[in-house]
DNA sequence: TATTGAAATGTAATCGCTTACATTTGCTAT
DNA sequence: ATAGCAAATGTAAGCGATTACATTTCAATA
């Protein structure tokens, strides 16, 4: 506890900066000293003391990763694909949960600060109004910076993401094939980009099928999660014109609306076919198993993680915007449709 | 970027020190010069670098949070409680997976230590080997340390955990109440003290409530989490004399269990009663919703950042284990026994 | 008015490490 | 033998903060 690189010296013989230079550049130390500072090392037990390094450096190896609620199916998958490339490259992450509250971002970012981290990666889609990330772009000016699930400061910050209206439109393909018409999507009034997103491939889908106008099959609830999914199935129940199928922004809401569902009776695929979003671990531990759109959480963060890592070293042509692509698990939730029309 | 408190110092008309003082003991410094520096920082936008200050004070406000694998829906409630207690007292905290992988952990706990972390909390089940956790009693000689969910060290480190094998015994009782007399317990073969100490739970229960000998009914598989409860379900459903209720040590391995029940057709509560551990957001999103014994996740992560901020204040009878109670948490796989006898 | 002491401020050493620069060592080439 | 050079090592300054100690300021008291 508490030695220091001169204890080290002293006990080997060697002057701090030949100790410093085995530490950093093995290369410049003869063969003897170094065999003579290993073994001093390992019988003191002797730990390098990183922030005197970072002090000197003027750099650490410790990034900040920014996460609305770790506690959240969603993340876990992508903040875990982070730490393992960071810890592959040497470097070291600090959590912090935002809870979306900007107060609280802001208060991470200024603590991040003065740890002096090497940058940051900022997980989970952002709110639509662009001037509540102003700040990340001012940030991004003075370090490096990374964006995961949201690309809407594009040409500011760099980010990396799933195809969202892509994995929707793939979702509906899907459902289309199996036979299905009348399709309802659910989105949250949340004002999250994810939600204009994935609403916008629904569109797109919809009509490019010849389903539309898709804007009446949009139902929005003011809440996210199960309660969400749960509330708004309520609603699609109750209309005269039932959809076959649906697809819910968020495995959490297809979730509540299987709930709702299977609290009215109805059975998956028979009556209704469910597709959520993420294939996080509650897709396939729900029974039915439900049908997803796969965003590769962890192959996501390793990416963003890697990106990260190329800004700092400085070896990024800048700004870029990557997009991974989705893949469709079925699961028992969605079938062929059974409605005779 | 890179500003100093010089800066700050020479912008303000004041030195170096006072500014220091500013920011560290306000009240030292006079109100008209507390007033021209808040107005410089504000304006320069500066940040103190804790390098330095960690460098100088030879104290950080860092923790090391060492996790098995945040992926598992075990830790994240457990993360998430730690993480915002240690916010609220000013802490910030690196997140490190191990995957119960003993040279990762080393690995990780060197990282941390010449980051000078301020203290360690070690979460999850170790191995019931006890020498396989001897470098945390050593660790705990230099540095706060405190474990959560394993009491084994009992004596040389603090630990905060949930009353397993009271769980389990609760969940017995309940299932005995309800008229079952053939339990079986699902466990694992995979050693780690969690396993132990809920078969203990397990084997205590059966032979109060005059169902011994228990050991005929623990079912151990090679495999953790649903992989591993549904195997060993499908062992169980094997068996001649049959049991009508199943415990099993974890959320997960309930979750197998329910697929395996499903896959054959049985159905909750009446063919089975199943009975998960820990209360993790898998046994309210399963259908059905899974009876289980809460640990109480996020308070157990909680009450571990506050023991740590207490033992690293030095304001702590030292060793200590606290044990939260656990609470029966009942959803629709459980019900009276149907088995006529 | 002179003295005193508390309050406010400043000066400069220090934390553990890296690294530019200086010095030493040990060859090679003349 | 010796200049010249590369490799190995050492010396010491400096990174940005804190803080013991020194100094200044200024109001209260004799």
């Amino acid at each position: 506890m508490g030695l220091t690189i001169s204890d080290v010296a002293n006990s080997a013989g060697v002057s701090t900066a030949t100790v410093s230079r085995y530490l950093n550049q093995p290369h410049l130390v003869s063969p003897d000293r170094q065999e003579r500072i290993a073994k001093t090392i390992a019988e003191l037990n002797y730990v390098p003391n990183n922030m005197a390094k970072a002090l000197t450096t003027n750099q650490t190896t410790t990034i900040g990763v920014i996460v609305p609620d770790i506690n959240n199916v969603y993340y876990p998958p992508i903040v875990r694909g982070i730490e393992d490339y960071l810890t592959e490259c040497g470097f070291v992450s600090f959590l912090c949960n935002t809870d979306q509250n900007l107060s609280r971002e802001k208060r991470y970012i200024t603590t991040l600060r003065s740890q002096q981290v090497a940058g940051m990666i900022f997980v989970g889609s952002r709110p639509s109004n662009p001037s509540l990330s102003d700040h990340l772009a001012e940030l991004r000016r003075s370090l490096p910076v990374l964006m995961v699930n949201d690309d809407m400061l594009d040409g500011k910050v760099s980010s990396i993401g799933s195809q969202e209206a892509g994995g929707i439109y793939q979702a509906i393909k899907y459902l289309h094939s199996l036979g299905h018409r009348n399709i309802a999507f659910i989105s949250s009034s949340v004002p999250l980009n994810t939600y204009i997103q994935k609403e916008r491939g629904f569109c797109h889908a919809m009509e490019h099928l010849g389903l539309g106008p898709a804007g009446q099959w949009i139902f929005r609830d003011a809440k996210e999660y199960e309660a969400g999914g749960f509330s708004a199935m309520k609603k699609i129940m109750e209309l005269s014109k039932a959809p076959s199928a649906v697809v819910a922004a968020t495995d959490q809401m297809a979730v509540g609306a299987v709930h709702a569902l299977l609290e009215h009776g109805y059975r998956m695929p028979r009556d209704y076919s469910v597709v959520g979003y993420s294939n996080s671990c509650i897709s396939s531990t729900t029974y039915p198993g439900i049908t997803t759109i796969d965003q590769h959480g962890y192959e996501l963060g390793k990416q963003a993680a890697q990106m990260l890592v190329q800004i700092i070293h400085g070896a990024e042509d800048d700004l870029s915007a990557h997009y991974l692509d989705t893949k469709l698990v079925i699961r028992k939730s969605s079938g062929f449709c059974m409605t005779g029309e």
